[in-house]
DNA sequence: GCTTTTGTCTAGACACTGTTTAGATTGCGT
DNA sequence: ACGCAATCTAAACAGTGTCTAGACAAAAGC
């Protein structure tokens, strides 16, 4: 679709063109259907072409996470409006699991550490910003302070806040939460009516 | 290691000489460095010899996931004895999030959905039965009921027994856990003291 | 005992993969 | 207009999982 036709040698900008192509794929088709050299087809481009923009597979894979962690971000950032203390906590829970539902190939990707380059500064900042409605929102709960804006050394509250989200999503792509219908497919709402209900134990 | 020698052309017992086989490559270089075919060698035998015991890769590998349910539910059994109410999640908790650190190849396997057989039955028993205490647990907390025994249509409060031990975990082996170290290393009686202090904010 | 059948395993090939090397091509700064 | 640096290609390399044929051995039938 996106299959950038080319009429000169060099391709312009083969780049963002790579990054492009590397998220349809794994829209389409999961981390697990990604192949580099699927991604150079689509781009149009030999499969050497890759590395001189982004070293190796993990360089670009890299920058698709880096993406997506804004995307997350700019999900919960509008998710949290208007709400205070669990009953904010809550919606941004709801909504990171279901980022990670509707976008199940590149949350998977955000946690392959064997795929991408963790210690990427980039990715650690994208991967800090998007989390700082939940570090906010975790500050108003329960009466506890306000969390450090550390990355390295993460704040106890903010974890607190993460973990649950971060293990109702993984559970949610791991096919574990119910409403997994026998033909592999989701019942969205359905999940969501569950989702609620663990919530508020939780959050209460 | 456990290079299986062979004086005849049949093996033997090769079904468990390929797991054994599979699980140490697991435990010392992870899923990522895990090939069938190294498998093989250190069975002692060609590639295509797991074929008839296991049809492809995803089954041999769905053995090793459940084998290490099995170690799990194990080390979750004995975890919560004598233990009562949030105490005793916290206690199960911390259990599950050390063995996702000490185990991470085992863990990580448990959720690569493209690499194991997620319908298998036996696999779905061991990983429910693995989540038994963690269920009673969750019984016991909150006023809260008796969770069904269902696996199909999980009870909401296993569920939110579960995802915060499923998300530290998750976290600790994808390395965004505080208490992990510049050189990769992980601090693990720090990371311990983290975990309890997130685990006291939660279940308190 | 001998033969046949059945279960195991090997050898080789197939279509892939990511990465590396050397070289072709182009755009840009001067 | 020229040279340099950036960019991309082509081909090769060492791997991968899986498939097809056939070789081997142990158990079953008689």
């Amino acid at each position: 679709m996106t299959k950038t036709k080319r009429d000169s040698y060099h391709h312009g900008d083969l780049r963002s063109a790579l990054i492009s192509a590397a998220e349809e794929i794994i829209a389409a088709e999961g981390v697990e259907g990604f192949t580099l050299r699927k991604a150079a087809r689509k781009a149009g481009v030999s499969p050497g072409a890759s590395t001189h923009h982004f070293g190796s597979m993990a360089g670009l894979l890299t920058q698709v996470a880096r993406r997506s962690y804004e995307a997350l971000g700019k999900q919960l950032a509008g998710a949290a409006e208007g709400l205070e203390g669990n009953a904010a906590l809550r919606a941004l829970t709801a909504v990171y699991v279901r980022f990670a539902r509707d976008n199940t190939g590149r949350f998977r990707l955000m946690g392959r550490t064997d795929l991408i380059e963790l210690e990427d500064d980039d990715l650690r900042a994208a991967a800090y910003r998007a989390m700082r409605p939940l570090a906010a929102a975790a500050a108003g709960t329960r009466g506890l302070g306000v969390p450090t804006p550390e990355f390295e050394r993460l704040d106890p509250r903010l974890i607190a806040a993460i973990a649950p989200a971060h293990g109702l999503a993984h559970l949610a792509t791991e096919g574990r939460l119910a409403a997994t219908m026998r033909s592999g497919e989701v019942d969205a709402q359905a999940q969501d009516a569950l989702v609620d209900e663990v919530l508020r134990a939780l959050w209460p």
